[in-house]
DNA sequence: GCGATGCTTCGGTTACGATCGAACTATGAA
DNA sequence: TTCATAGTTCGATCGTAACCGAAGCATCGC
């Protein structure tokens, strides 16, 4: 007994709905108000209020002021990735939402998971990278060759530019959808970001789906085929 | 709101104090009795009996009944995944424990994680297999290489028997002590397995620790040297 | 200055769940 | 059979934490 770190502190956090709610949507990476996260976990401001300082003494958000707004985030990538350990978990036990919802469909085909892509897309982007050989998989790691640094320079990602940050570069990541794994660390931000430049995508308000436009769908399935 | 799997379902599973400390004992990956886990969790066998009624509910634990006992374990590796990778992030946010207490040296040299080895042995056993070439090391994917598959059968391992199980091979597990990788799958298994059989090392009775014989040891740091 | 908006703090209510004593079932030993 | 041990179920208690209304700050626009 009382053997290593405290796990139950972080479970109760992540335990109340109202929280996992809050987090989950924040690994959206978008940075949400007190009122808007207020919003997504069904309780008034003040309730919302205590959660999230609760949430932030725990380390698991930071909150910047600007303004009379108050925008928290998730503390670090860290955080983005144990929620989605715990999302890809559950998902494995059918511990699923009570309803399934319309917008599950566009989430299952691709969302944001803290700043890279997932869903369907995600998986199928990676997989593609891997067949093509630009990204070598040896058994959960990741890792980026010659060949894969200049194919995506052909695309406009500078990988050296990203090498400076301490980030690490290739990161697998478990997608709770798919059950498989797509592309996180920073090449995995740099290549949603690119498409979003490119404007093949946009994030949607609320939620955590991306939607491709038509002409960007056809790029994206150009770009990252399947083989057959 | 209301997007993907439910984690606050298992965030409130984990984060009860008493079933915290019931996983975490369980993570040392031998089954115990209701009672046992009771004296784990500082409670009462009844109480213990309605905690334990919930994690299995919630697919976090198996039981198996033996005559009059009813043996405990988690249900599967994902689990112990799992627990060892919140407390990896506990660590790291000074979620400590209230009190070290006595046995916590014993527990950072070397422990049982599920049924490998973990603590400053585990990692330093992994870093000196990556660095004699035995396993390579891919982002933070491992994978064995052919140099590595003979050597371990110079110790009497034998990989193709491995194989055949569905369990991957090499697996990294962060290490919530030392804060990096050290080797988990079916061969870190193996690894432990062998050290106990050949004597090097014991369980210890009620904690997670594993204790080295003094010859052991020397055995230990000979065939797994740190590079100078 | 003023009101409006965003958020926090305070106080009091409520509900859920952890807890244990006691009674009950099941298995094993004598 | 009887007694002992392991465990579950029941019932009642108790504490804590989630919750919201109302009041209090802070910041913006005017």
């Amino acid at each position: 007994m009382k053997e290593g770190p405290d796990i139950a502190q972080i479970g109760a956090l992540i335990g109340d709905p109202a929280r996992a709610n809050m987090l989950a949507a924040l690994t959206g990476g978008r940075a949400l108000t007190a009122t808007e996260l207020a919003g997504v976990g069904g309780i008034t401001v003040q309730t919302a209020s205590t959660h999230l300082a609760k949430l932030e003494a725990g380390g698991l958000l930071a909150q910047r002021k600007q303004g009379r707004h108050r925008y928290f985030t998730l503390a670090d990538e860290a955080v983005a990735r144990l929620i989605e350990s715990m999302m890809g978990f559950a998902a494995g036990r059918g511990h699923l939402r009570h309803q399934p919802g319309p917008k599950e469909p566009a989430l299952r085909k691709a969302r944001i998971c803290y700043d890279h892509l997932a869903g369907d897309y995600g998986v199928r982007m990676l997989d593609s990278l891997i067949a093509s050989g630009s990204i070598d998989a040896v058994g959960d790691g990741l890792a980026l060759t010659e060949k894969g640094e200049s194919d995506l320079k052909r695309i406009g990602i500078n990988v050296g530019d990203l090498r400076s940050s301490r980030r690490p570069l290739c990161r697998s990541c478990l997608d709770w959808s798919e059950r498989r794994a797509h592309l996180a660390g920073s090449l995995g931000k740099a290549l949603l970001s690119s498409f979003l430049d490119k404007g093949w995508a946009r994030r949607t308000a609320e939620s955590r789906s991306i939607n491709f436009s038509p002409e960007g769908d056809r790029q994206f399935l150009k770009l990252f085929p399947v083989d057959p």
